[in-house]
DNA sequence: AATGTTGGCCAACACTTGTTGACGAAGGTA
DNA sequence: TACCTTCGTCAACAAGTGTTGGCCAACATT
């Protein structure tokens, strides 16, 4: 219920405040509501009930619902390094288990995601972080340049389709899949994306 | 704006009534809604005045506003067969192609994801559309019953990856991506998802 | 022509939403 | 002590939501 969370929740930005802890909270909360209900149902109300806080807090502190959100989801992939010439070829391998990594704990993306899908900020925010972290990864492994953002958004089709069918829509059959399973079906895929000669 | 649809307009259940055409226009501007917007901000009084009536008619022949999204986004993929010992190698291919052409003129089914992300039952909805066709089509190819299911889940995980990414986060490579660029790329997966022994 | 049925609009309801401003309590500083 | 900033609550606003029931015209049936 406290701000034990993956991700920093005070930002190490200017002096801190004596609010340093119910913006914390306020931000805990929103994540949690924006990843389980997404950007329309996740009122005001109901974050500050979870924070317990009063909604015009909310307000105060980040201007209004957008701002709150752009708060909220700040997502830094910390994609690793693929551009030695022995990880090169385990680049698929690699990128498959980081991404489980990565969702397995964190509700920001499935936030992000959701939010993505029906608010318009929230598709271009998905669109940076393809444009900002996951096309220099494809940039590493891929050899001509020119066919590096076509091969980035077929990595992220594959990618996002397992979280939105796994993480969000629940399909039994990709919720059943152990990690190893994923990773095996997943990584020749990926790998070929970013690699292969273009078919 | 009419009823032009690919997906009959006018259900053959019952006989036919003086209001089918404020039904097909309301089920219309539904569906156009739905897509657009998700199921929140797709307010029936938006609907109503894009079908141009009044709100309270949606309410008459739809119940509520649950009853209108299950009218308005029935969904048959219509999925070829691929039994055939010859279209069995090929399946991959076919899929894909006919995947395409499915999501490029049928609004409804971006209804269904943008829906599916945010609501439990268009969730529940999407998985029906896997066990009840998508499963089936693995079925005819897949050689071992027992990983019929995770196959299909597979080729569930990259095909919907693709229509998230393309058609509604609109990521700029993948909306670049040529046809044939896409079935020449996705072509392999599916294939291998399917057909290919499990790793 | 009289009747019952259907299609449609209007006005209102109960409620929730994001958002705002006034006001008091707590804490630091002079 | 007095002052001023910060933190927080309360009550309310204006707008929009799904939903309901009453009323009237058009139609069909007898």
């Amino acid at each position: 219920m406290n701000g034990s969370d993956s991700t920093s929740t005070v930002p190490d930005s200017g002096a801190p405040r004596r609010s340093d802890a119910t913006r914390g909270a306020i931000l805990a909360a929103a994540r949690e509501r924006f990843a389980t209900d997404g950007y329309e149902r996740a009122t005001i109300r109901a974050i500050a009930r979870d924070a317990n806080i009063d909604p015009s807090m909310v307000m105060r502190y980040y201007r209004n619902k957008e701002g709150l959100f752009a708060a909220a989801v700040a997502i830094d992939l910390r994609l690793p390094d693929v551009s030695g010439a022995d990880r090169r070829q385990d680049a698929g391998r690699i990128l498959v288990g980081h991404f489980l990594d990565m969702w397995e704990d964190n509700e920001v993306l499935t936030a992000l995601l959701r939010v993505g899908v029906t608010n318009q900020a929230g598709a271009e925010r998905m669109q940076g972080i393809l444009r900002d972290q996951l096309l220099p990864v494809a940039r590493q492994v891929c050899p001509d340049p020119e066919q590096v953002p076509a091969r980035a958004a077929l990595m992220a089709s594959q990618l996002l389709g397992l979280a939105l069918t796994r993480y969000v829509l629940r399909m039994p059959p990709a919720v059943g899949l152990a990690r190893a399973e994923i990773v095996a079906w997943l990584a020749p895929t990926i790998q070929r994306y970013l690699t292969a000669p273009s078919p």
